[in-house]
DNA sequence: GACAAGATTAGCT
DNA sequence: GCTAATCTTGTCT
């Protein structure tokens, strides 16, 4: 399989339009000679300016300073003690705009994402959540910063598969701030999407 | 140095 | 549906 990286003009324009235009893409992550892939199904944008649940909200830090570079690299951050998040930056240098992979789905070493995950009793368990998918691809704070428009450990593809995803737009999932935004996209009735009351609460598809 | 909060998950009721 | 687990980060002293 051919995977062709998106390019950093993908990644220069608004954090919605990319936030969008990933759904349906392939995150492709490298291990080696191992390569695992998985369709993006479910993602989030964060936008600085305006949106008080960014971590690129307010001054900048040494945490979000990477969300303030230049698009189509890598933000990896750790939560609650135990979690990775795995987020695409989108914008041009000192835009502080960054897209949340929530979920994907599967598509090349399936086998080696169970033994990584550890925990999931169902194949949708592997991958449903911001930080599953993280321990499925195997994916940690090394890799904050990767540039994803290179060949590298990790990236997103284009997918030449033809196929048709109806994406719904619903309020994000697990803030307490900027709550009123719907800037959560996903692939509607996708079973790798995460399990929650906005999947039926959609503002608009 | 101390302290509180957090873009989550798993396990239990 | 509810909550503990667990530690990095940012902010304040």
């Amino acid at each position: 399989m051919n995977f062709i990286p998106l390019t950093e003009r993908f990644y220069l324009r608004g954090a919605l339009v990319v936030a969008r235009e990933l759904i349906g893409k392939l995150l492709v992550r490298k291990i080696g000679k191992l390569t695992l892939t998985a369709k993006i199904v479910e993602t989030e944008a964060y936008i600085g300016d305006h949106d008080p649940a960014a971590h690129s909200y307010g001054r900048i830090t040494e945490r979000n300073k990477i969300i303030y570079g230049i698009g189509g690299v890598a933000y990896v951050y750790f939560i609650y003690g135990n979690y990775y998040c795995f987020n695409v930056v989108s914008g041009r240098k000192g835009v502080g705009n960054a897209i949340l992979i929530r979920a994907v789905e599967p598509v090349i070493g399936i086998e080696y994402m169970r033994k990584f995950r550890g925990k999931a009793k169902n194949d949708y368990e592997l991958t449903n959540g911001p930080s599953k998918l993280c321990m499925s691809l195997k994916i940690d704070k090394s890799l904050n910063g990767a540039d994803l428009t290179k060949r590298g450990a990790v990236f997103v593809s284009r997918n030449t598969k033809k196929e048709f995803n109806e994406i719904a737009v619903s309020k994000r999932i697990g803030i307490n701030v900027g709550t009123e935004f719907p800037y959560r996209f996903f692939i509607k009735d996708n079973a790798f999407v995460t399990k929650h009351r906005f999947n039926k609460e959609i503002v608009f598809t």
